[in-house]
RNA sequence: GGACGACUAGCUCAAUUGGUUAGAGCUACUGGUUUACACCCAGUAGGUUACAGGUUCGAGUCCUGUGUCGUCCA
């Protein structure tokens, strides 16, 4: 074995697992079935640090799963992205000279297809770099045919259903990608603007103004009305006249509405119902013209006026506040700061925009709420429960058509000429028309989330009843981030409850049979060091594959999940992926270090470790067989709980510490057939609980150690139960743990003794004088650990250098400083009398006495001897200087 | 404006759900070629648990308020 471990094998591993087809989900009835399914990253993407630790996690889960005997499945695939992936394509045609308008609809398409096959392939290979277990086989595609074909069955039976209407309505206008989007894929940014007030003159009265404050005066072109709250007492008298609109010059009248905020600027509130909603909602109760002055680029029209026919919106409110201040009409421009919504792929400020558009009003939005509200489905953390019922309480209809081509084409069909508002020309259906010479279909496509929120249904079958779907579904864990909990979780919740079985109101059981999943674990945000949250824009992304490549991908997943607490954003630190390499290296070492004591023994089964394991064995190895156990435990309890952080710092701290520091290192003093065996134990045990996380390594050395021929994963995993039935330590055994907890600290002490005087790596005669006697083996562990040259069990000299602990004093003979051994004995004696009169103090207050529970005033009772009986020897070796 | 979360050593995180002297790793510093590992070993330093009150025999943990940061929703 080589001396330092080199995670360059973890290829060949992986090209092992995939021959053999291990990751397999297998439809087995003589197994229990456990299922998940990945958030299908976009298609075109590549790995960042979130997808790491999403898919870390899922590997986990899966992993697990498989050593607990069930039978798993983990499905992957990829979503084709419409607006992200479209722009891209886009992007590319411009650069060849060419235009998606130019190429039309077909070329457009083959175009795109082409990209996403050169492209699609990336993150996926990245994944298996990574090490998940994906059924690969299964691999799903929001755009394979199986899979477009389920997405419009959805729409259909949604249609049909009633859920789905087309109406001309306020949306989210994304100038730049020039489509509708939905109220979640806009988000609001703190600005600094400015708030412009501006006067209109009263029609009826000539000289008289209105004072009106808006932040976009771009679009005064577009003014309708002006509108007054009914109650406001200033404005009254106006209500029912008319003003004059500066630019184009016309009358508008004066209206009375609640919606308008009294105490909003001036009170008064221009009113243009082609670009804002709570205009337009206004527009719609007084019957107002909507007057739409803006193309789809949020350039402006001819109904703007001549001069700003083709002028960019932010230029033409330059060019409108200009304007007003030559008519005189501009009263004050004030700092302003609001929160405008920008289109998040796009990044740049939308536009309520009145457009036809096609809208899904949320089924099973009840029963969505029940599920979650009942315990079928369960949040991790818990606290996420609110936000997502907070949401559904407050849910709104869904913009779901997009003015795109990349996606699915919404299967609609208008009859070639005719009006397409009468339902006699509107067909509806997957397969489309017979006669498809005279229809023309839909233009746009679906939104992308309206294909996802498919996704745990679609890729097992449906609409299709498969083998797959009725064993593997529902999915048993859903990870993911919290920015998508509405986008995607909440909706695959609707969907899964609406379209597995008929149209009608659920019970509880029917409920509990159609949900996608039983968990839902939200990860957190990987941030930067700093806080900020990982982004390409922001380059502050490590990319994983430099990270893979330096320390391996066991190295970065045991590093990730090292610091992935429940649910908390994560502060991303390179020197935690080191931390997960350097682990592997001791791991490694171990390992290596157990190779070279002699020929291993038997290490085939657990039985035959086990059984090699003699009556001779020693406190030193009783108590790592306890302390095996209990991390067994600790770990298997982190894990049920989703605590994967816990569950590292169990391993690390069982393996490190108790293990390689302590354990090994005693039993270097002698070896027997049981320490091997021991060792062979905990090796093995400590293997099987990293196999989810660190695969690669733990493989290799299962091999190494020959633990056996099968794969890790297939290999049962032995619970804390198994092993100490298999065991059978003895009550007395938990003895062991404390004497040997007293011996390390009084080896600690020892050793920062010898460290006091600079005879770190001397050899020194140590005397120790015990206040009970200790065993032969202990003593010896005792004397090797200290590196002492002899240790007489016995009191030292007076007046040579100390250091006292619960078991005794602790010495050895030296020629001494007086003064700084004073000092030193005296800063300990200063912290104990602290500690004794704390106690002290505590003990003699009867309430204490009276209420504490006996274990917390034995344990006062105790410590407080414990820091007397120092206390006195100290005092006695100060007075012996 | 509302909701949720965080605030513990210079940094990243623990603390068995109110119980004995708040712990790890990293960093810093000191010393180490003990034949598994310098990706290592031994040791030292580092804390008024954001702040102010309260409940309690006992508070990092529970309650109230304040501050700072983050996220989400208006």
């Amino acid at each position: 074995m080589q001396k330092t471990y080199s995670a360059e094998g973890e290829g060949a591993w992986y090209a092992r697992w995939m021959e053999s087809g291990c990751f397999e989900g297998k439809v087995d009835g003589t197994k229990e079935a456990y299922s998940i399914v990945i958030p299908p990253p976009n298609v075109t993407g590549i790995l960042h640090m979130g997808h790491v630790l999403n898919n870390t996690l899922q590997d986990v889960l899966i992993r697990r799963a498989r050593q607990m005997g069930k039978s798993a499945l983990w499905v992957p695939g990829t979503d084709h992205a419409g607006i992200a992936t479209q722009t891209r394509v886009e992007r590319k045609l411009r650069a060849e000279g060419t235009s998606r308008v130019a190429l039309g609809r077909e070329k457009f398409l083959e175009k795109a297809c082409e990209w996403r096959d050169k492209h699609g392939g990336i993150i996926l290979d990245q994944l298996k770099k990574l090490g998940v277990s994906c059924d690969w086989a299964r691999n799903v595609h929001t755009l394979d045919p199986d899979y477009s074909e389920s997405v419009l069955q959805a729409f259909v039976t949604l249609y049909e259903r009633g859920y789905i209407y087309r109406g001309k309505r306020m949306v989210n206008w994304c100038p730049v990608s020039l489509t509708a989007l939905s109220d979640e894929e806009v988000v609001m940014k703190p600005q600094q603007s400015t708030l412009y007030k501006m006067r209109y003159e009263v029609v009826e009265k000539p000289g008289v103004f209105l004072e009106i404050a808006t932040t976009r005066p771009e679009t005064l072109m577009g003014d309708t009305a002006v509108a007054v709250h009914p109650d406001d007492d200033r404005y009254k008298t106006y209500v029912g006249l008319h003003c004059w609109r500066p630019f184009p010059r016309a009358a508008i009248p004066i209206i009375a509405d609640p919606a308008v905020q009294k105490d909003f600027g001036t009170g008064v509130l221009k009113i243009t119902p082609a670009h804002d909603p709570a205009d337009f909602a206004i527009g719609q109760r007084h019957g107002l013209p909507v007057i739409d002055v803006f193309n789809p680029d949020a350039t402006l029209n001819a109904l703007a006026g001549k001069e700003f026919d083709g002028i960019d919106r932010f230029e033409a409110r330059t060019r409108a506040v200009q304007k007003l201040k030559e008519l005189s009409l501009l009263v004050a421009a004030e700092a302003y700061d609001n929160s405008v919504g920008y289109s998040e792929r796009a990044d740049v400020p939308i536009e309520p925009r009145l457009s036809e558009q096609w809208f899904l009003r949320y089924p099973k939005v009840e029963e969505a709420k029940r599920a979650v509200e009942a315990g079928m489905i369960h949040f991790w953390p818990d606290r996420w429960t609110k936000t997502y019922l907070h949401w559904m309480n407050n849910i709104r209809d869904w913009c779901i058509s997009r003015q795109l081509w990349w996606g699915h084409r919404i299967p609609v069909w208008y009859k070639k000429g005719a009006d397409r508002n009468d339902p006699r020309n509107v067909h509806v259906s997957v397969k489309g028309p017979a006669d498809p010479e005279n229809w023309e279909q839909e233009a746009d496509v679906l939104d992308t989330w309206a294909s996802s929120w498919l996704w745990p249904i679609a890729t097992m079958g449906w609409p299709n009843k498969t083998k797959t779907f009725n064993f593997f579904y529902p999915t048993d864990t859903l990870v993911t981030g919290p920015d998508i909990l509405f986008f995607w979780a909440a909706r695959m919740i609707m969907a899964s409850l609406e379209f597995l079985g008929d149209e009608k109101n659920l019970t509880d059981a029917e409920i509990a049979k159609r949900i996608p999943f039983k968990n839902v674990y939200l990860t957190g945000i990987i941030r930067d060091g700093i806080g900020r949250k990982m982004s390409k824009s922001l380059g502050n992304s490590p990319d994983p594959l430099d990270l893979i490549q330096k320390y391996g991908a066991d190295g970065l997943r045991f590093g990730i999940l090292s610091i992935a607490p429940k649910g908390q954003d994560i502060f991303f630190d390179e020197d935690r992926v080191a931390l997960g390499r350097n682990f592997c290296n001791k791991l490694w070492n171990a390992c290596r270090y157990r190779h070279m004591q002699g020929e291993l023994d038997n290490n085939a089964s657990l039985e035959s470790i086990v059984g090699r394991i003699g009556k001779d064995i020693t406190v030193t190895d009783q108590h790592i067989l306890l302390k095996l156990l209990d991390s067994i435990d600790a770990y298997s309890r982190a894990l049920d709980a989703y605590e994967f952080n816990t569950a590292v710092q169990t391993i690390y701290g069982f393996f490190w510490s108790d293990f390689c520091d302590w354990y090994l290192e005693a039993s270097k003093l002698k070896s027997s057939p049981s320490t091997h065996a021991i060792q062979d134990l905990c090796i093995r045990q400590v293997l099987q609980m990293l196999h989810p996380i660190t695969p690669f390594i733990v493989e290799e050395l299962w091999n190494v150690l020959q633990y056996g021929d099968n794969f890790v994963q297939d290999v049962p995993f032995t619970t804390h139960r198994e092993l100490s039935q298999k065991l059978q330590l003895p009550n007395s055994f938990c003895e062991s743990l404390q004497s040997i907890e007293a011996i390390r600290e009084l080896i600690s002490k020892g050793r920062a003794l010898k460290a006091d005087y600079n005879l770190a790596n001397k050899k020194v005669a140590f005397f120790f004088d015990a206040k009970q006697p200790l065993p032969h083996d202990l003593i010896e562990l005792l004397s090797a650990s200290l590196g002492a040259s002899s240790l007489s069990m016995e009191p030292a000299p007076e007046g040579s250098p100390s250091s006292v602990t619960t078991m005794g004093t602790l010495s050895f003979v030296l020629e001494i400083n007086t003064a700084a051994e004073r000092e030193r004995l005296l800063k300990e004696a200063a912290v104990l009398e602290k500690h004794i009169l704390s106690g002290q103090s505590k003990l003699a207050s009867p309430s204490f006495l009276q209420k504490a529970p006996p274990h917390v005033v034995d344990g006062a009772q105790a410590q407080l001897t414990d820091a007397r009986n120092k206390y006195n020897e100290i005092q006695k070796l100060l007075s012996h200087l």
